[in-house]
DNA sequence: TCGAGCTTGAG
DNA sequence: TCAAGCTCG
């Protein structure tokens, strides 16, 4: 008997985990629920319960193969050494296999496991290329993301993108248990607008390559827009894979990996961008404990006016794409991309508070939640991160918002009182917190200790 | 060594 | 126009 321990590759399709722990012999499949553990990491109850309803909709797909998912609940990363080797010993279990993952905590946990004297056996099936295999002719990670990219397409076209397939069904012809539900004992918030299941998140990616992702590069800036692949939640929690996702691109479009300048080849950025961040992850460990990746980004003093965080989190800036941003990640879990830049450059830069405040406050309301994008992105804006926005580089919220929401239609949807005000007018703000010039200029100071050289 | 090339701009 | 440099080959 083999157990398959599932993290955050919730799938039955290219997950190596499963389908070569199947090619063994028999297979039981576990779920540890960490309730203390997602206080600590802060995930949003929104993405608890989309957690909750993916992996029902796991036991039900795994039933179909004859195979039982037990889900277990414990408190944290460190119980489930202990838990895992009682389940072993119960189950007569020989090896566990499971995908890996890219944050610390996760990592020493699975270290912790290995120290227990469990045989588990790690597979890669999070990025495309592992981290630590995008390197410069030196043999370091790259400092820069578009040789990285340079190197990581050279890499990735001469690689078979096949999917793992499914594995075969256990006991053919077996009746299928249907598994019954399980509930996560902890605040949740409705995450129903996303239906939790692979099939959910291949729909998104078939509607996307089918009407979007050609005018990708075209639309995906203008929130009131419909035109980005809306897949993050999916491979937050690995209901689909980059690789599954590249794979079906490429079959559609073979030129992909030609690194154009269309919308095929942005949204391969994109994904770039996430392996990007999840590489410098592995290879800093300490990222996903708060520490800048510039150290010089130490020296920023901060000035964390708890009223204006406040302010920023209740969407109550006075900035109208700013405060309709917020309230977008406040009601429906989700923040279009280029509202995140506009949010987090806004937190940083005007109001001079601590990007971890702000990568916090998002990771507790995001259903995509993920510790190296956010962390990135969060960096990113800060000009503390690893090619980052330059420090002097400061979002006008203003012209940010007449560039990206001409007409004010995004800001319309979540702020009605404004909808009636003209083109013009609804970019402005009504009696902001901070007057955008005095703040650029303080922040420029501020961050003058980002100066290099 | 040196030069090409820099995600998401702003005053 | 400017760009408060630097990475990578």
């Amino acid at each position: 008997m083999q157990i398959v321990w599932f993290r955050k590759d919730l799938r039955i399709h290219d997950n190596p985990a499963l389908t070569l722990a199947c090619q063994n012999g028999p297979v039981t499949a576990v779920y540890f629920v960490t309730p203390l553990q997602w206080q600590q990491h802060d995930v949003a109850p929104i993405q608890i319960d989309f957690i909750e309803k993916s992996i029902n909709q796991l036991a039900y797909s795994l039933a179909t193969l004859g195979i039982e998912l037990i889900v277990e609940t414990v408190d944290l990363f460190d119980d489930i050494p202990d838990a895992l080797a009682t389940l072993c010993k119960k189950l007569n279990a020989s090896q566990v296999f499971a995908n890996s993952e890219v944050e610390v905590d996760e990592i020493n946990r699975d270290i912790k496991v290995q120290q227990q004297g469990i045989d588990l056996q790690i597979f890669q099936a999070d990025c495309i290329l592992n981290p630590g295999q995008v390197l410069t002719q030196q043999g370091t990670m790259f400092k820069v993301f578009t040789p990285f990219k340079i190197n990581w397409l050279k890499q990735v076209q001469a690689l078979d993108l096949s999917p793992y397939c499914k594995p075969a069904a256990q006991n053919a012809a077996s009746e299928i248990i249907i598994p019954t539900a399980f509930t996560i004992d902890r605040p949740k918030k409705d995450s129903a607008y996303w239906l939790a299941s692979e099939d959910a998140a291949q729909t998104h990616l078939v509607d996307f390559l089918d009407q979007f992702v050609e005018y990708y590069h075209l639309k995906r800036d203008f929130p009131a827009k419909q035109a980005t692949s809306m897949l993050s939640p999916y491979l937050a929690l690995g209901l689909i894979s980059t690789k599954q996702c590249l794979h079906a691109l490429l079959l559609r479009f073979p030129d992909a990996l030609d690194n154009a300048k269309n919308g095929v080849s942005t949204w391969v950025n994109e994904l770039v961008w996430r392996e990007f961040y999840r590489h410098i992850m592995v290879l800093n460990p300490n990222l996903g404990k708060g520490d800048n990746y510039n150290k010089l980004g130490n020296q920023i003093q901060w000035q964390n006016d708890p009223k204006l965080f406040k302010a920023w989190c209740e969407g109550k800036t006075g900035y109208p794409l700013v405060d309709a941003a917020m309230q977008q990640l406040i009601q429906t879990g989700w923040m279009h991309n280029r509202l995140r830049m506009v949010c987090a450059s806004f937190l940083t830069k005007h109001l001079l508070i601590d990007w971890r405040w702000g990568e916090r406050f998002f990771k507790q309301h995001l259903i995509d939640g993920d510790l190296a994008s956010n962390n990135g992105g969060w960096q990113w804006a800060a000009s503390t991160g690893c090619d980052a926005q330059p420090y002097f580089r400061i979002f006008n919220p203003i012209i940010q918002s007449q560039k990206f929401d001409p007409n004010g239609q995004f800001i319309s949807i979540y702020n009605q009182a404004l909808a009636h005000l003209s083109d013009k007018q609804i970019h402005f703000p009504v009696n902001p917190i901070v007057e955008h010039k005095v703040a650029r200029l303080t922040a420029l100071q501020l961050f003058s200790v980002l100066k290099k050289g």
